[in-house]
DNA sequence: CGCTCACTTGAAGCAAATCAATTAGTGTGG
DNA sequence: CCACACTAATTGATTTGCTTCAAGTGAGCG
């Protein structure tokens, strides 16, 4: 949980000159706008792999924008399981959902070596006094988070284990195409097993999807590098026609 | 979708001396910037049951507070198959959803009749500039509303037919008494339909779930009529403890 | 009164979970 | 560099909880 800021080389990354700042919270924001709000972003210690951004129960001080590597939020029942609630990819922000009690309701943990920039939220809802339009930015940030959840609901609520993956598949597709990765083959940073769980499903079942969707030549797998070759067919399953493919406009709609 | 006032009667009735308040936006307001609010709150013609309040697609204007009665959201997928995303009781808002690119993302309708106040966006923002506590406000409600999806996505996701059932029941039972009414003798505005629908299981499953919490002196049922005989069972069964049931403070937890 | 609609209950079928065994990577220390 | 343990993933066999199909029942209403 050190707060400190890293070698000057990283300092200069500022959000003017982020490739991800139109993914980002300066979305909208003038230059003057967006050096206001640089002020007060830290930049943090990259996280290796397992390391806890957050855990639940944590004070609520600063919500965190993704760099670079990926971190999932997840609850804790009280009976002990866990549900991954969120994948978050670079230009995405976390730590919404404490801004009500001042508390984590969930941990984040990286799943990959991830760079962050962190915004205290306090020294945020100061500023926006000067710069209404980032209110109204986190305001469409935190609207899309809902509306993102309750797509996720849906896939999990009623759609069956190929529908599940494709759509997870699509989406994580669909999203790194948007930052300029390739949307047929990357590489997967969540286990079989925290797949499963973000679906609703067990290992074996997305381990047995895989190997059927890979019979049928819909894509390849090796460990976690994936290679969509046919994207239509995909997206067909995945429940979205092909027509519909941008209506993942730059707010990304499915799943996460 | 009319939108003129009505009765003077029922004008009268402000912010001020809504017995909501404390569970709606004004939370946390002082008398004056209650009053500020409330000049720019429109009560509308209740919703007869069955009515939509906005449809899928709609342009977003307003988000609304429910008054009395109960609303319903639904997403639907090009399939057509629909998904409940929320139930929304007298002092919560909704359409916070919309936000992010002024279209609705799903569709609300009156479960039962119900009175609304519509609160346009656009104005909410402007009157924000000069009440800071309306955003800091507006923020907490968005951020609950993403961490209780959360809570009903694990719901869903990992939890068996009884454990589901029994946690929308005591989620609704929690949200009522803050409501002042009834924790343990309530009229379901759901039918089995959308109850199974809201918790990923068919009409038959519901149906069956009820019958042997009956049998097994949990409550009893009559239609919609619900009576909970052993709120601790209930509770164990819906996988929280029973001293964890005040950790529903105010911001309540469980389902939507 | 008879129609419809919401709900209940039973029986059969099935998708995914569970159990179990094997293989393939990953990391560790000698 | 290889043996060792350990974890992640695959694949098969079996079980099961929920769905689906089917046949009622009962409340509400024109």
């Amino acid at each position: 949980m050190t707060t400190k800021p890293i070698k000057l080389s990283t300092l200069k990354t500022a959000c003017k000159s982020c490739k991800l700042h139109d993914l980002c919270l300066p979305l909208g924001l003038d230059l003057g706008d967006m050096d206001k709000l640089d002020n007060i972003i830290k930049r943090r210690k990259p996280l290796q792999k397992g390391e806890f951004l957050f855990q639940t129960g944590n004070k609520f001080t600063s919500i965190y924008a993704v760099r670079s590597g990926s971190i999932k939020t997840y609850t804790e029942s009280e009976q002990g399981d866990e549900q991954i609630t969120g994948l978050y990819l670079p230009g995405e922000l976390l730590g919404l959902d404490a801004i009500h009690n001042y508390e984590h309701p969930c941990s984040a943990i990286a799943l990959e070596t991830t760079s962050l920039c962190e915004i205290p939220f306090e020294i945020l809802e100061e500023l926006s006094e000067s710069v209404p339009n980032l209110h109204h930015q986190l305001y469409r940030i935190m609207s899309k988070e809902i509306a993102s959840d309750q797509t996720l609901l849906m896939l999990i609520a009623q759609k069956n284990a190929e529908e599940k993956l494709a759509a997870f598949l699509i989406n994580l597709s669909t999203r790194l195409k948007l930052r300029n990765f390739s949307e047929t083959e990357f590489h997967l940073s969540m286990s079989r097993k925290d797949i499963g769980n973000y679906l609703g499903l067990t290992i074996e079942t997305i381990s047995r999807t895989f190997s059927r969707f890979q019979s049928e030549g819909l894509l390849t797998t090796q460990r976690k590098y994936v290679h969509i070759l046919d994207l239509r067919k995909l997206k067909a399953i995945a429940g979205m026609a092909d027509d519909c493919a941008h209506h993942n406009e730059p707010s990304d709609s499915a799943v996460n």
